[in-house]
DNA sequence: CTTGTTTTTGTAACTTTACTACATTTAGAC
DNA sequence: GTCTAAATGTAGTAAAGTTACAAAAACAAG
């Protein structure tokens, strides 16, 4: 993991003094990389040892390769991490700090990622008979944006919020049928009960949720994401971004998978949306 | 232009002492950045202070602040790679590969973002009477997942992906209520239909589309992310990503303009919530 | 509440590193 | 060859970072 986001998740380490030269740091890293180890010192009012006793923490051999480590992390344009929404913010700056702590999560997304279960799901779902995306709430728009790219292919899908439907689903659902459930915290009650219907039924339930959840003992088998969030403060964000991306994949293995032929299918699903559109003047490439 | 490549296009205005240094960091520049200024000189058979006017000559402020701007230069070298899924990846390939063009598609999307029409947007909202999300396709789970923020909010919000619903909600809009018309490619028709009958009606109707498409046409104002994406090939994945996260922008924006007040709400909102989930059994925070 | 122990923090001496002023060398022009 | 100017190096100096150790604070046990 890069040297801010350590920074910032890794405080709890420190003792007081250090944790006022992690919050200097954090608040303004591009000032720090500039300065003395006599100067941070000052201005975080700690001692100069205490600096560099900050930096060995971290794993640094000292403050000047602290503050190499520094000027890279910040060079790669790496989000900052948990540099919370303020009080006073401009709408500019709000957006630049939802940009960032996507993009954080995301790349932890991607590093802690199981190909695994990823594959298991892309091979369940190339022999499925039928394919449901059941959610609710935030995780709701998620199955809907699953079922819309399965929409495109030939083996039948569904979507549904309606835990009536996702009932009747689950119920009529049989072996090499594929049940998908997607929930942030893996606790919806209503969801399980219908996880372990289809379960029952020996259907491959899959969830795209928390590991060791409730949902997730109903589950055949389970891809997580394991995005920090704090949904204390705020909904869920950026763990659903993920769920997305992680949704991508598995239609683009998916669609590896099948082979060319399926590939050309999919073209002309494309041709027959054009008229739904107005066509272009321009020649520029969309 | 980036330190590294100024190295290697301005070696014509050195002296050739300077060269044997500019040879030597463009060999390894890896190694360079962790050299002091007397191991460096030795190795290129020069004196430091023949290192230190080269490090001037480049417009640094001296030796430290010449490898502190090299490092950010080498740590710029790789960001996330657009590389294309090829036929025989492995999932876990694929996986990583969709992750780096979507993490390469939202860091983009934060660049080129323009920040007027966003709090605009916010503005907008802030005083709406009521407020409706409408897209198709993959822009109607945008929309779904834009309105399901919104269900926690106050002002009265909906989604609809029927053009019918959307038809009778846009004929009776009114000044102050507030449409968005979610959109990747601004050219689909039935939604410019609909946002042509609430402009008509002095509603606020708002794009989240392509700038100067026909849709953005029917616009107060436009918010566009400028992902580039190859539509042709693969169906729209990062463009939606990016505009999700701006939704969360301006969700953000929106709920620290309503005030302290507001947040309380929202936190008894959540706590309303928990009835529909299973407790936790550990105390970990999630 | 006191005492002993451990952890944290700061002080001061020390080492390393980078910079400056000046001397020397080198290259080019006449 | 000699003068001039540019380039390079030497040595001293200033600044920055590190280490060892002592003082202070936090903690636990009696």
């Amino acid at each position: 993991m890069d040297l801010i986001n350590r920074i910032s998740s890794e405080q709890s380490q420190f003792s007081k003094s250090e944790r006022k030269v992690a919050a200097l740091i954090l608040h303004e890293p591009e000032q720090a990389i500039h300065r003395s180890i006599a100067s941070l010192a000052a201005l975080a009012g700690v001692s100069e040892p205490t600096v560099n006793r900050f930096c060995r923490r971290l794993g640094c051999k000292g403050y000047p390769d602290f503050k190499l480590q520094l000027a890279q992390s910040l060079a790669q344009g790496t989000p900052y991490v948990n540099r919370d929404i303020e009080e006073n913010d401009n709408v500019d700056q709000i957006t630049q700090k939802i940009f960032d702590s996507t993009l954080n999560a995301l790349s932890i997304a991607r590093q802690s990622l199981d190909s695994r279960p990823i594959a298991a799901t892309v091979e369940a779902m190339v022999s499925a008979r039928k394919i449901a995306f059941f959610g609710f709430g935030a995780s709701a728009s998620v199955a809907h944006d699953a079922q819309n790219k399965f929409a495109r292919f030939d083996t039948p899908s569904v979507f549904s919020d309606d835990p009536l439907v996702q009932r009747m689903w689950a119920i009529n659902s049989e072996p090499n049928d594929v049940l998908v459930c997607i929930s942030h915290t893996g606790r919806t009650k209503a969801l399980c009960e219908i996880a372990a219907i289809a379960h029952n039924n020996k259907a491959t339930v899959i969830g795209i949720t928390a590991p060791n959840s409730p949902l997730s003992e109903n589950c055949q088998f389970t891809v997580s994401t394991n995005v920090p969030e704090d949904t204390d403060q705020y909904m869920p964000m950026a763990s659903r971004i993920a769920q997305l991306v992680l949704i991508d994949a598995i239609i683009a293995g998916y669609t590896l998978q099948r082979g060319p032929k399926f590939r050309e299918k999919l073209a002309r699903v494309k041709e027959g949306l054009k008229g739904s559109r107005y066509s272009k003047q321009t020649t520029t490439k969309e």
